[in-house]
DNA sequence: TTGTGTTTTACGACCTCC
DNA sequence: GGAGGTCGTAAAACACAA
């Protein structure tokens, strides 16, 4: 052990069986109140305060609070955040620290968890955000996909549409059926029309229930 | 060793509640 | 009005790279 260490090691000791000694020594700031300043800058005296009042033996620096300590504060801070006189008092006693550390140590460790809390709600929601946008991607693609399959469908149905407008004005129904009845047609391009003998025609291929079938709007042409 | 960033301890100002 | 809370900050302590 060198000799910082020693130093150190003896005014941890002297602030933790001092306590009162070591909160009371250091000075007090402003000696006035001053009307509502904001803020205040400390010099380093405040940190830095002499041992003893008079001919006082050394100085003595914020220390902090041992490994055990510490472990007993987490252990009372995970049972309740909040800190009822009481407790701050038995807490003081059994860790021979001022009431005053343990309470400005409880105020600090709520801020450390409000933060930890804060961070992870950021963390979740960022995650959650990431999550939609994926979702958002993946449908636009959608969209696209299925216009285009519109589009497609579209362009197939003004095809065939001009197909029918050209079998109903170049010949009639009547002739057309008696000369390619009972023949399998390959009429409507990859459609293949079976044309009947009852004289129904192509004017009933569309009046079939499996081609109307999603295709109601198809009426304008017909 | 030193510069720099982070964590810990402590405090003042202000707010709320009883 | 006092006790105890939050908030913002200072400064010591600490960690660590260069």
């Amino acid at each position: 052990m060198n000799n910082q260490n020693v130093d150190d090691h003896n005014l941890l000791f002297i602030s933790q069986m001092y306590p009162s000694v070591y909160t009371a020594s250091i000075p007090q700031q402003g000696e006035s109140k001053p009307a509502r300043p904001r803020r205040r800058r400390k010099s380093k005296s405040v940190a830095v305060a002499e041992v003893g009042g008079e001919g006082g033996n050394g100085w003595f620096r914020k220390r902090k609070l041992s490994d055990e300590q510490v472990r007993m504060l987490e252990m009372s801070f995970g049972d309740e955040h909040k800190l009822e006189s009481e407790r701050k008092d038995r807490l003081a006693k059994e860790l021979g620290l001022d009431p005053r550390q343990v309470a400005v140590w409880f105020q600090n460790r709520r801020a450390r968890w409000k933060n930890k809390r804060l961070e992870d709600e950021y963390t979740r929601l960022k995650n959650a955000h990431e999550n939609v946008v994926v979702e958002k991607c993946r449908l636009d693609s959608e969209v696209l996909h299925l216009k285009e399959q519109l589009h497609d469908a579209e362009r197939e149905i003004q095809r065939l549409a001009l197909r029918v407008e050209g079998v109903l004005s170049n010949s009639p129904i009547s002739s057309s059926v008696s000369v390619e009845a009972n023949q399998t047609t390959p009429f409507f391009g990859d459609y293949e029309v079976e044309v009947g003998d009852d004289g129904g025609g192509y004017e009933n291929l569309f009046y079939s229930p499996e081609y109307i079938d999603g295709f109601e709007w198809m009426s304008p042409f017909m």
